[in-house]
RNA sequence: GGUUCCGUAGCUCAGCUGGAUAGAGCAACAGCCUUCUAAGCUGUGGGUCGCAGGUUCGAAUCCUGCCGGAAUCACCA
């Protein structure tokens, strides 16, 4: 049993015996001792004061005394009101143990019958390749995936994709005005930026069209309903719905094109998915039900023919789901989503991996399905991250100021290639040896620097400073696995395998039960991520275990040390430590090498 | 204007449902490799936790009001 738990019910045990009424369990407040002061465990005697009727150093000396009974409880000292624990040797050299014993330490023994859940993340649009937003989404949502699976669920990764809209038109239209017949292939350019670039040309040439009509005496938002541009693709828009062979054919093929690109960086990534849903096909779904929510008198329409659902009653206001021509808007298709995979997966719940800027987004959402009548409506449920920001704001890929998501990936395997040289520490390596560890160490900077932050918050980048590889990074914590790596390595060639498990006799210097205790927080963070859709809590908690590791290592020798039981015990604590950082990283989507 | 979120060291971030003298990293400076990987370790300096009240044994944390910033409130997605 876990250590909390046996103080926990001890002190239960303590207050019935006195005949005193203890409220309820959150009364036991545990923490981790700190650093100043002796023991490994705190109970706060505060809450208990009143009810025991003494002053809080008489009522933290009587629980001490009271707890030192339990074996696991060496000795204890009252500071202030509270009640530092320590815990003998015994409970952590025993904990270290079995942990290491069980390769499925920290991650939940899947029970016959899981629930299954969605998470969607990603969500592109076919109209531009993926930036550094799309990159904190897409890490976010396949780690929260990892990570609730790391808790018994049964997770099916979906996407997304935004392949319909008037934006597609506009980069069809200006492929056939200046693409001159060519094709990703022809040129070079990777697919997604290929029509990218498609993108930016139409808004430039659109620009100057508004620009002229307002110097001929126009109001700008006149000009930009009346530019001759935008009506071109507008009507093209029209021909897509209308099955126009032709717009259909060219809509395919560019967006093929546009995944092609984003393959290659989603495999960059080490990101992918279980599911893709197009919203080409999925607003059909939309339609058809708001018609129905319409036939029962659920939903309204105007004079104009435009279809709402009114939540006025709810807080909210009155929102569109059909515009007056008939056509769907955004939400249309999100309901249409969310029945289909209601009915593909009956999941018992749906996560969005979705930036903050649509939590209103998705509150209408789940109230229009309440409202529609689906029992599961509130089973969705919005994660919600902050936005990355330059240092001079938001990224604005009108005014190109974006960090762009390949040349990121290919500026940070450049950077660690170099500083790896530097350093010469791939020098005995082969060519392909040396890549794959350049870019592992290269992606674990990247995604350890966004994935360390709380998703809820937003986030500052700064192209000019390129992501650190020392300090609290993703090579730090990489560094501290290979050394660990390579003292396992070394000591089973010297063929020291730890055998004897009998640590009674050993004493645990502090730095050694701070490992410990580091580890023995794994179980726990893992469960608290996985219910606050937290991957940044297993980041800092793999730091914290590495930075405690490398004093460890700094202060103790390991395979030298003379004492057969303490090597023993560092050595099981080397390889639970090496354990735990990589099954860590690993549920935040980042590979540990075994050298770097 | 309404709603929501955010304000912690020069910079980037921790600080769980209130607990002891608010912690890391970067940057700056000073040290540590004949010993298991120095992408490491040690030390120094750096704070009115936006401001003001309130709740209580105790507030960075909870409540209220201000100040500052962001998002959103589209027949955009």
């Amino acid at each position: 049993m876990r250590i909390e738990n046996i103080i926990t019910g001890a002190v239960k045990r303590f207050f019935i015996e006195k005949e005193l009424p203890l409220s309820d369990t959150s009364s036991v407040q545990l923490q981790k001792t700190r650093r100043e002061f002796k023991g490994d465990i705190t109970l706060v005697v505060f809450p208990f004061v009143r009810l025991m009727k003494k002053s809080p150093d008489e009522a933290a000396e009587d629980l001490g005394l009271y707890l030192s009974g339990l074996p696991e409880i060496k000795s204890y000292n009252v500071i202030k009101g509270f009640l530092n624990l320590e815990i003998e040797h015994t409970y952590w050299t025993g904990f270290v143990a079995e942990a290491a014993a069980n390769d499925k330490y920290g991650v939940k023994a899947q029970q016959g019958k899981r629930e299954t859940v969605l998470v969607e993340f990603s969500s592109p649009n076919t109209n531009k390749p993926l930036h550094l937003g799309h990159i904190r989404n897409n890490l976010l949502g396949y780690s929260i995936s990892l990570i609730l699976e790391a808790n018994g669920m049964n997770v099916k990764k979906v996407n997304l994709v935004n392949d319909r809209g008037i934006h597609i038109c506009k980069t069809m239209l200006a492929w056939q005005k200046w693409g001159e017949n060519k094709s990703p292939a022809d040129t070079g350019v990777k697919g997604d930026h290929f029509v990218g670039d498609m993108y930016v040309r139409f808004e430039k040439a659109y620009r100057n069209e508004v620009d002229e009509l307002v110097k001929g005496g126009m109001s700008e938002d006149e000009a930009r309903v009346e530019a001759p541009l935008i009506k071109e693709a507008r009507e093209m828009l029209r021909k897509w719905e209308a099955d126009d062979p032709a717009t259909t054919e060219l809509w395919r093929r560019m967006n093929g094109w546009v995944y092609q690109g984003f393959d290659i960086t989603y495999r960059r990534l080490g990101v992918s998915f279980d599911k893709i849903y197009y919203e080409s096909e999925t607003y059909h779904t939309g339609k058809t039900i708001v018609e129905e929510g319409l036939k029962r008198s659920v939903l309204k329409k105007k004079e104009d023919g435009s279809v709402w659902a009114d939540l006025t009653g709810r807080g909210l206001d009155e929102k569109l789901l059909l515009r007056s021509d008939g056509t769907s808007v955004y939400i249309t298709q999100d309901l249409g989503t969310a029945v289909l995979r209601q009915k593909d997966y009956n999941a018992g719940k749906m996560y969005y991996v979705v930036g903050n800027e649509q939590d209103y987004h998705f509150k209408v959402l789940s109230l229009i399905l309440d409202e529609l009548g689906y029992d599961w409506a509130d089973s969705l449920e919005h994660i919600s991250y902050g936005m990355v920001e330059l240092p001079s704001g938001k990224m604005k890929s009108r005014e190109g100021k974006v960090v762009d998501a390949d040349n990121l990936i290919d500026e940070m395997i450049e950077t660690a290639g170099k500083l790896s040289d530097e350093l010469g520490k791939l020098d005995d390596l082969t060519e392909g040896e040396r890549k794959d560890i350049v870019d592992t160490i290269a992606m674990g900077a990247l995604k350890y620097f966004i994935l360390k932050v709380d998703p809820k918050k937003n986030m500052i980048f700064n192209p000019e400073e390129s992501i650190d590889f020392n300090g609290n990074t993703g090579p730090f914590i990489q560094y501290t696995h290979a050394r660990i790596c390579s003292l396992l390595k070394k000591s089973a060639q010297r063929g020291i395998l730890p055998g004897n498990y009998d640590f009674s006799g050993i004493t645990l210097s502090d730095k050694e039960k701070r490992v410990a205790a580091l580890l023995h927080e794994f179980p726990p963070v893992v469960q608290e991520a996985g219910r606050s859709c937290s991957p940044a809590l297993i980041a800092n908690l793999v730091y914290d275990l590495s930075k405690e590791y490398n004093q460890f290592y700094h202060d103790h020798q390991v395979i030298r040390e003379e004492n057969m039981s303490l090597r023993d015990f560092r050595l099981l604590l080397t390889a639970l430590t090496g354990d735990v950082i990589r099954k860590g990283m690993g549920l935040l989507g980042i590979m540990v090498p075994e050298k770097m």
